[in-house]
DNA sequence: ATGGCATATCCTATATGA
């Protein structure tokens, strides 16, 4: 089983890069960040007729999270993040998809800081955390995937140098982040390629991409129930090089079908 | 310290991203 998360920058205008994504590497649940889009401008019909059964939650202009299964409709448990009834951000969504709970989610990028959006970031990583706490043992399997706009060490980005002073390399992101997998989350990527340098972002200046100057900042986190079953992670770094790509890559996880059905039994 | 580029909408100007 393949689990991918892919923020799109644009749901409307990344179509074609996503259907031939899809297409080509076949993941059985992508969450998807940064659709931009109403939930009526969710391009529905297309990815149905790609295989996969859909929910989404939209937003003007910014923002918004969607959950594909490839042959089945996922199951929605949850469409916000608890702890802040004012919170309008569409940057949360939780489903089951073949006896795993997937949530898909959209941190705040928090810059410029300081200020209010990096304020708005670490209470929006505190109330994730809070929430996490209660899916790490659960009962049952869970990911956690997404654009979490957090570099967790150095040795995720290129050159800190320049980015010294951006919200995703800042002290209090980083130690949100290390409370988060303290709680019992595996960072699956990390977990498998302990000393490889491994990017899924390359902003669209100074020709990054060409020159690989990236970022890790898309994560799948694994409780300890399904940690056991993960098997292989890569980046579909060839989807970051076609025309109008968008500025981030799939990132994704395989997961041992054996050690899944043990985890869903646990 | 700034800007480089890309996407969106209240679209020839501005907000946001990371």
């Amino acid at each position: 089983m393949k689990i991918a998360t892919f923020n799109v920058n644009g749901i409307k205008t990344r179509l074609p890069q996503l259907l031939a994504w899809l297409e080509r590497e076949q993941p059985d649940v992508a969450c998807l960040q940064e659709l931009k889009a109403l939930d009526e401008g969710f391009p529905h019909a297309q990815i149905r007729a790609a295989g996969y059964g859909a929910i989404w939650k939209g937003q003007r202009s910014w923002n918004g999270v969607a959950i594909l299964a490839r042959g089945s409709e996922p199951l929605e448990v949850r469409r916000e993040l608890p702890g802040d009834p004012g919170d309008d951000h569409s940057r949360y969504l939780e489903a089951a998809v073949d006896g795993i709970v997937v949530a898909c989610l959209y941190l705040p990028n928090g810059n410029p800081q300081p200020g209010p959006k990096f304020d708005y970031k670490l209470a929006w990583f505190e109330r994730f955390i809070r929430h996490a706490a209660t899916l790490v043992d659960g009962g049952h399997p869970v990911v956690m995937a997404g654009d979490y706009n957090v570099v967790p060490t150095d040795a995720d980005i290129y050159n800190p140098r320049s980015w010294r002073k951006d919200a995703l390399l800042q002290p209090q992101t980083r130690e949100c982040y290390q409370r988060l997998l303290a709680q019992g989350w595996t960072d699956s990527v990390r977990q498998l390629h302990p000393d490889q340098a491994i990017y899924t972002f390359w902003d669209y200046f100074r020709q990054h991409w060409q020159r690989n100057c990236g970022l890790r900042i898309d994560h799948l986190l694994l409780n300890p129930q399904l940690a056991p079953a993960l098997a292989q992670t890569g980046v579909d770094s060839w989807v970051r090089g076609l025309e109008k790509a968008s500025d981030h890559a799939p990132t994704w996880i395989r997961l041992d079908p054996t050690k899944l059905e043990n985890a869903r039994q646990t």
